[in-house]
DNA sequence: TCTATTAATCGTAACATTGCGATTAATAAA
DNA sequence: TTTATTAATCGCAATGTTACGATTAATAGA
């Protein structure tokens, strides 16, 4: 069907799921890392510096604003964009209880 | 298109984005904290547990498996299945070294 | 051997994602 | 005002994902 019947599970399964989705594309990584690594807000080059067409990033940009992890504001006719720091730090609190489960190691198994 | 140019990225980023991937479905996160829950192996369960037909929970251990976080034996008619605990923990780390980038708040920015 | 049980696989329908050319909207500069 | 620049949106083709009924394969138990 293509759609995940999120009806089933917890509303933080379905999060955990959201966020993770957005991470599922090594563009939208790359875009991620290079705001961080720019560390300021970066008015238009993404476009040359992951080298797709500029449609395409947009809409990875509008993916990653739509989830809140970046803000966009513009400027003349640029439009700058820099992480939403709170929100990401939140985002990883959700992320990290996920990642982070214990594992007791059990003897009699596998 | 629905395929991403993976060959624009780096190995790293690809990486962080198939892990992510996985963890993009509210189902198998449902499967992975039940298997961390239970602490055990467990035998075909899942399907009750999780409320999707066999077939498609079937599908879903089997990308969990590909991508080495879980591993089953068989043990008779049914298999029984666990986290991969190694794997699980290399996972961990390349995803949080991605999580922890670090953000030095830039004023004159956003 | 026959039958039940369990899980993988096949096939397919419905829907989602990715990428980009073309266009549009908004502002800046001339 | 006209023209350039920048980024969003539209529309679409190609491919991927999700879900499940039907089938198959493998083994256990009678």
């Amino acid at each position: 069907m293509g759609l995940a019947k999120t009806e089933m599970f917890t509303d933080q399964q379905n999060e955990i799921a959201l966020f993770a989705k957005v991470f599922g594309h090594p563009a939208r990584v790359s875009i991620l890392q290079y705001l961080f690594k720019i560390n300021a807000c970066v008015c238009g080059d993404l476009v040359n510096e992951i080298g797709l067409a500029q449609p395409t990033i947009s809409q990875h940009l509008k993916e990653l604003r739509h989830l809140g992890l970046i803000k966009g504001n513009v400027e003349g006719t640029s439009v700058c964009y820099c992480i939403h720091t709170e929100n990401w730090t939140k985002m990883k609190e959700t992320m990290l209880a996920f990642l982070n489960q214990d594992i007791a190691t059990n003897e009699n198994c596998c």
